[in-house]
DNA sequence: CAGCCAGGTTATAAAGAGGTAACAAAAAAG
DNA sequence: CTTTTTTGTTACCTCTTTATAACCTGGCTG
């Protein structure tokens, strides 16, 4: 997620910079409203930390002219703590005001309080790819390139995901138990059981993605690719 | 718009009820956090105001319970302007935070900033297309082409209106419950029966546009297109 | 070599999800 | 206040999914 910070004081720049990359944001910085829309519009980042204050074109004149073209989430982040600006900038279309100095921590709640509300936080991916094969897990179907290729009950579903987010690791009979049934829901006659109704389902399905036994520990979703060190 | 103002304090109660009103909302009060959920349940409010430091069940909690069924704006108000208190609430899912004393104006600026965020501010628009079939929700009547082909319930236009505003998608069952009957207002057995009554209708209207079955998850209106990957 | 695991396979039973239908309660219409 | 429509409830049936048990196999150990 790519976050474009615009401030003319370079030393606060530096500041938001910092908190946002630790975060896990990617940054791109602009030092003035006429940069901001360059940036903006080359970049194509997806919210803004905009500071009211800048050189060659107001920060709400920013706001302004974004809004007229996009509904990127847009956070203000100003000096100027009147009720005026806060309630100009609201309404030209920003999505919340705060003001400086301000908390690292606030901020990043903020942010992803306007973020999750904005729709653009990452949705739970519902798609995983191992090798050859992909999962739709939303819909329990399975495919090998484009093709549906099969669909997979609830169990099964929630099985091979968790086998797709570790692909070529041996996991623990007991973890993946766990993982399917939850805490004391599930034995290891049940998870053979399953095992064995999954692997039916994904060879009938001609693919190289196999599950592997581990004796005496667990199993192992083979991808068919060398395993990474 | 309904909105449902939670404070213990009825002086500061009064003042954020005097000025939504002035603002063109409709106002609920509650004074406690057991009140609050009770209010929310049964007079469905648009949005929250929600004061943190409530008795009987405080406002984290009530934040709480009710992101974990709905949706619906939330705005703390609280005299507690410690960063923790604030991180904590936006993590809880509530989507602004302002400190008492507050100004009204900013209030009103920073409320219609979420609502505008989420959506809740535009009218639902009053006509659906998915493949050859038509909804007009006011009049809770279908067409295919031009025809009048049919009349629905209030809870079939609803159902059908949720469909149409996620063609193609798969729409899990507890989602269809929340969107028909509100949160805690339906169960399985009721969308069983809703979804037969609306297929009728819709298969009787000779349409392409079908509601299907995704086994374990919910249901889907296929348009008979291809679906966009 | 005999016996005993662990794990694969097969079979069967129990539980659950979903479609259909009929009816009763509640709400709306007249 | 009666009649009609809508909604909720229950029951039944079928098909799928899940659990459980029995059996088979091959490797390992005493």
């Amino acid at each position: 997620m790519k976050a474009l910070i615009v401030d003319d004081d370079l030393a606060l720049a530096d500041i938001v910079s910092f908190t946002l990359r630790r975060a896990g944001y990617e940054v791109i910085v602009a030092n003035d409203g006429a940069m901001a829309l360059e940036r903006w519009q080359t970049e194509a980042p997806h919210f803004l930390i905009l500071d009211l204050n800048l050189p060659r074109l107001s920060g709400l004149e920013v706001c302004r002219r974004i809004r007229a073209e996009s509904d990127i989430p847009i956070i203000i982040l100003s000096v100027r703590d009147e009720d005026d600006d806060v309630v100009r900038a609201l309404q030209l279309g920003a999505d919340d005001y705060i003001v400086k100095p301000f908390s690292p921590r606030q901020l990043v709640a903020r942010l992803e309080a306007v973020l999750r509300r904005s729709g653009s936080d990452r949705p739970v991916p519902d798609r995983f790819t191992a090798g050859d094969l992909t999962l739709d897990s939303l819909r329990a179907e399975i495919y090998v390139g484009e093709n549906p290729v099969g669909h997979l009950t609830h169990l099964e579903n929630q099985l091979l995901q968790t086998f797709m987010l570790n692909p070529n690791q041996v996991l623990p009979a007991e973890a993946l138990i766990d993982h399917v049934w939850g805490p004391a829901g599930g034995d290891r006659a049940m998870l053979k059981q399953l095992v064995y109704r999954l692997r039916a389902k994904i060879e009938a399905a001609g693919t190289q993605t196999r599950v592997e036994t581990v004796a005496g520990v667990g199993y192992s979703l083979a991808t068919g690719r060398r395993e990474p060190a």
